[in-house]
DNA sequence: TAGCGATTGTTATATTATAACATTTATGGT
DNA sequence: ACCATAAATGTTATAATATAACAATCGCTA
């Protein structure tokens, strides 16, 4: 397989920062290689969903993704797309970003996790974070309560550098 | 205006551990306090929808609360609810649950914020956090990338002390 | 009380997601 | 290779959430 972060870059996708080409080879090379060490199978379907998911760094809305499919595969429809996506999240390919309905790919599918992720309302790319900090100061908070944390969503909007410039 | 802590708890609003009926005349005095503070218009439809979510402590979805409203007027419609809610959020009366497409009342709505909770997946109940410093260690970490928060979402899900005596 | 902006009524439709059952495809044991 | 089985996909229908657009009404104030 590919990997290795081909550069360093400000932010998430501009075309300008960064080769995304990259990007986009090596989620699907990491993901046919997680896919076969678990023997899960990523079919035509899934992998060119989750191709689709990485084709920007911008969240994809599960209907945005099924009218660019519709024109490759004539009988696609809702459960098409979504059951793709249940595949894709149960494998941690993907997560879901809960304030847009949408769906990006996961930064770092190795382990599992749950995304935390700035989104920037100018241009719509996001980036995802690891803040352990964060998930042990919520662990904490939850656990002064008795509550015990299964899932978690972290989500910041907000302007990311480029979008700043205006 | 009532207000003034009614009592202790460990969790949220289970009828056995608190008098709700307390939560409910408190978030609606000072709902009509900070409205006529702010000469916002605090309507029949929005005091009831406000009064309707604060039924619980537990997240409700907008077509709930139109169900109800519906049996005490009869031409409420989506629209209906959902300009109410408009309202409420802007008030910063209630927050919006992510992750379940709900509405929940705010804990303290004298400062504008986002929430930030906890939700037990078992009985459904929601406790909003105050948390400045995971507040504090996401804008950090956004602001070494360059970017600025200006809302997000922090909602964990997962049992409360109560549902887990199962 | 006339005018004006805010609120509510009304109808229609957009968007996101799932249910249910039929068919096809992949896989492992014989 | 052949069959039994489970997994994946096809297909149709519908549920659940949310907004658009325009009309009617209300409430304030000049
Ligand atoms: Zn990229
Ligand atoms: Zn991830
Ligand atoms: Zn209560
Ligand atoms: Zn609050």
């Amino acid at each position: 397989m590919a990997s290795k972060k081909n550069h360093k870059r400000d932010w998430a996708g501009s075309a300008e920062s960064h080769d995304h080409r990259i990007c986009i080879v090596d989620a699907l090379d990491k993901a046919a290689e997680l896919c076969s060490q678990r023997g899960a199978r990523l079919t035509q379907i899934r992998r060119r969903v989750l191709e689709l998911i990485w084709s920007s760094h911008r969240p994809i809305g599960a209907y945005s993704l099924l009218k660019v499919l519709k024109e490759e595969r004539a009988n696609a429809a809702p459960p098409t797309v979504y059951r793709a996506l249940d595949f894709l999240l149960e494998q941690g390919l993907v997560h879901r970003i809960q304030s847009q309905n949408a769906f990006i790919g996961c930064a770092d599918p190795n382990h599992q996790h749950n995304g935390m992720f700035l989104i920037c309302t100018d241009c719509g790319n996001a980036v995802e974070l690891e803040e352990t900090k964060i998930d042990r100061l919520l662990k904490s908070s939850a656990s002064s309560r008795g509550f015990v944390i299964e899932s978690r969503t972290v989500e910041a909007a907000g302007l990311c550098p480029d979008c700043q410039i205006n």
